[in-house]
DNA sequence: GGGTATTTGTCCGTATGTATG
DNA sequence: TCATACATACGGACAAATACC
């Protein structure tokens, strides 16, 4: 029975979440064990079930419970599925996985929650997707993308990132990749690319390697430099504003509108607006993206499924400005869509039915839970290092301010038995004096007590 | 999204109001529309849900909105009549198919019989796959392809083509389109291409669209001439050696022998074969693949699940050389695959199961009926039409033996209500008094009462 | 074994108290 | 005093999982 103490300043759902929260930190109640239901308890205390659920979902937010729609809310396993890292991929001819010896904790950048997704609504949907009256779904499809998953994707754009679209305007393609090769094609190899001078290691390959010649542009805090940019010669600019791919800077309303000025003063100028991770955005009010911002069709906007839903989910899209739509039609229209009908299909239904928006807040609600920890967990390190690019995604960014070397701080990490990551490999060009002593420490996988530990280790590791 | 200004003398509530308001007003919002709960838009947009509450009401006090208890806003349904006529019919932005019209019998060259897919073996597989201790199914998978589809793809090509493979050798992509892009960045720009002038218009256009020169070599009965291949400058060849398309050639051992001379007479010249439709094949013995002719590791092998599965199964294999796979590590290695992991677990266990077999065999003599029936149909043609192409693949090829245009002979079938496919589409460079009096008519689709009832149709319009 | 009642998490609109200019 | 914004608390409706008949 939890006392309460209706006069009490502390709020009810508040002393409830304090029990609660001690009993599993002391150990009283075992990892798996049941809660009782919202209902329940709030019957037996005697208070609002909105009381309880309050409670229950603080320590949910925290990573303290879990919940189990229609079973129940249980104990949060500390470290059940550790070690269940990817796939060694049988006979893998280059994992990109590096071995894992005996590495405790890894901030991998790549690492993603996935236990918590909706399996049995996917299975469901899938199910129902592939009952007998459905086969026209296996003959061939739009090579645009389903119609109705475009308007999906266009409806969620808009209302959940501002960007104004109609789903003539959207292609549906197999992930990033594939999405900035075809844009590639789209927009033509005689093309000089300006790219934030560390970016997407992988965008940058796929520009250069279609033969573009790539200009890579300093950042300031507010992201990439506008000034740079003119003098560039660059007729395009690759940016992330949202959330910048590794820095995580955010790029603020004067320097985004810097960037629509250059790309209006050219006829064949456009911005790439890749807004890889902004589903994930913990807290400051959410800036609309850079193509809401456009009245002009200069931004062209790239996202995916790999981190919102799944990175198995190969589905990304691109939302062309109407200039660049015929001349998609002309050059890459012929294309076959590279994404299976049927999946398109299932994901249009998940969206439709709710469940992507639903998934969404959940995600946002347990990697705030990881975010928090980590920031936590980094604050006996903040004497010696500079914290940046928080409150958003699934990485900070740590920078030495006694300019140890990167391959020093990753070094004596390893030796902790914790992998980060250097930013240096993001690089396109060296800039001498930056980008030195920064590393990278993704939580998206890691459980809030994985988390703990490895911020502790990093501790003993560089203080 | 609805973007706020925090430091706008005009309150939060009001601007959201206003927003919401202007939305209705213009039309964007439909009546009954739900408009999103007070939770779900204070959380999304990071302030209180109070505020949003004060909006929403405000418009429910001017009549914009209506609440329902427990389920939610919603626009109010005043003028039935503000923007009726929205949305282009879904799919229409350009869609494959030509217009209907009264078309009685479709020779369509991208017909496929998909009624004979098995739908339940297929969803049964893919309820097996979707098992709650299969979630590491959701991660990121092999680049490359998951080994065991590529083990189960190398046994069935080295079984039913005689391709010799190894399973590091194979790249598992989302269709031949993606699969010829992928191809042109290993390969590189900076080639020259060899394509038979009349082939793929497809690949001709990405290849092409990708910058590399392509030069158009005639073909005789035994198919790509190798003389003037060898005179052309080519360092690549694309071939169909199996079943040309569109002209149906099946490249004898000679020709083949001599293509390979010609590519191992080059270090770094290199043969693509396209075994689109080499599953079908009626009549003679199979000819093994070009690749399994080849001992030195000339002949990139190229195939595709689309026809002998269903198009919408975006898969699709290449088959590296030894030495083209370093290359590959290096220049497209980080390209994520393009196919969900979970299809090609599907699709594995379709494969090894025997599912794959059992039903190209099923296939094999379905549209080996429809052959036998169009070919039967076609005889009382004979005395004017040269018939070509046949015993393989899925359709046929008809020269008009008195020189009469093609476009003569579509629109004469076209009157009757049948339509044919003339070959000048697949022609890249005009070849004077060659593909003029040509027509292509595909059978995969068809019944076979269907196709004679087409071959009536054409007699009435040709004789 | 197949329908049915119950339980449960989840989402919803609503009401009231409070802090800050 | 009032407008604005936030925090706390309430109980109804719903769909899905589950246990029971």
């Amino acid at each position: 029975m939890i006392p309460l103490d209706g006069r009490s300043p502390q709020p009810l759902y508040e002393q409830i979440y304090q029990y609660i929260k001690d009993e599993i930190r002391s150990g009283k109640r075992r990892a798996g064990e049941r809660l009782p239901s919202t209902r329940m308890l709030a019957n037996h205390l005697k208070i609002s079930r909105c009381t309880t659920q309050m409670a229950y979902e603080q320590l949910l937010s925290e990573g303290y419970i879990e919940s189990v729609p229609c079973k129940g809310y249980f104990i949060a396993g500390i470290e059940e599925l550790v070690g269940l890292d990817q796939e060694p991929a049988p006979g893998a001819v280059f994992s990109r996985e590096e071995e894992k010896e005996d590495c405790q904790v890894d901030f991998s950048l790549r690492g993603l929650d996935l236990e918590r997704f909706p399996f049995n609504t996917w299975r469901k949907i899938t199910k129902n997707t592939l009952v007998d009256d459905n086969k026209e779904m296996f003959a061939a499809g739009d090579p645009q993308g389903e119609y109705g998953l475009r308007e999906a994707v266009g409806n969620y754009l808009h209302s959940a990132r501002g960007v104004h679209v109609r789903p003539e305007q959207i292609v549906i393609g197999a992930g990033s990749e594939y999405l900035w090769l075809l844009l590639a094609q789209i927009l033509g190899r005689n093309r000089c690319i300006a790219m934030e001078n560390t970016t997407y290691r992988q965008a940058f390959r796929v520009f250069s390697g279609v033969g573009m010649r790539v200009e890579p542009i300093s950042m300031d805090a507010n992201g990439m430099s506008a000034l740079e940019l003119e003098k560039s010669g660059a007729d395009i600019a690759y940016v992330m504003p949202a959330h910048q791919f590794p820095t995580g800077i955010v790029m603020p309303v004067k320097r985004r509108q810097e960037l629509l000025a250059w790309a209006g003063a050219g006829q064949e100028r456009y911005l790439i607006e890749d807004d890889y991770d902004s589903e994930f955005r913990y807290k400051g009010k959410p800036i609309p993206s850079l193509q809401g911002m456009d009245p002009a069709g200069k931004v062209i906007y790239i996202g995916t499924f790999s981190k919102s839903i799944a990175p198995a989910i190969r589905v990304g899209y691109l939302v062309l400005p109407e200039k660049l739509l015929a001349v998609y039609r002309e050059k890459a229209g012929f294309y076959a869509s590279t994404v299976s009908r049927i999946d398109q299909n299932i994901l249009y239904q998940f969206m439709v039915q709710g469940h992507y928006e639903r998934h969404l807040n959940r995600m946002r609600a347990i990697y705030k839970a990881k975010h928090d920890a980590l920031l936590e967990g980094l604050k006996s390190l903040e004497s010696q290092f500079e914290i940046r690019g928080e409150n958003a995604g699934l990485h900070v960014v740590l920078t030495h301010k006694g300019g140890r070397a990167e391959e020093e701080l990753v070094e004596q990490a390893k030796r902790m038995g914790v992998r980060v990551y250097g930013i240096s490999r993001s690089l396109i060009r060296p800039e001498p004096g930056r980008f030195t002593s920064t590393v990278l420490l993704g939580y998206g996988r890691l459980s809030p007590d994985e988390i703990r530990k490895g911020t502790k280790l990093l501790e003993q590791a560089w203080l």
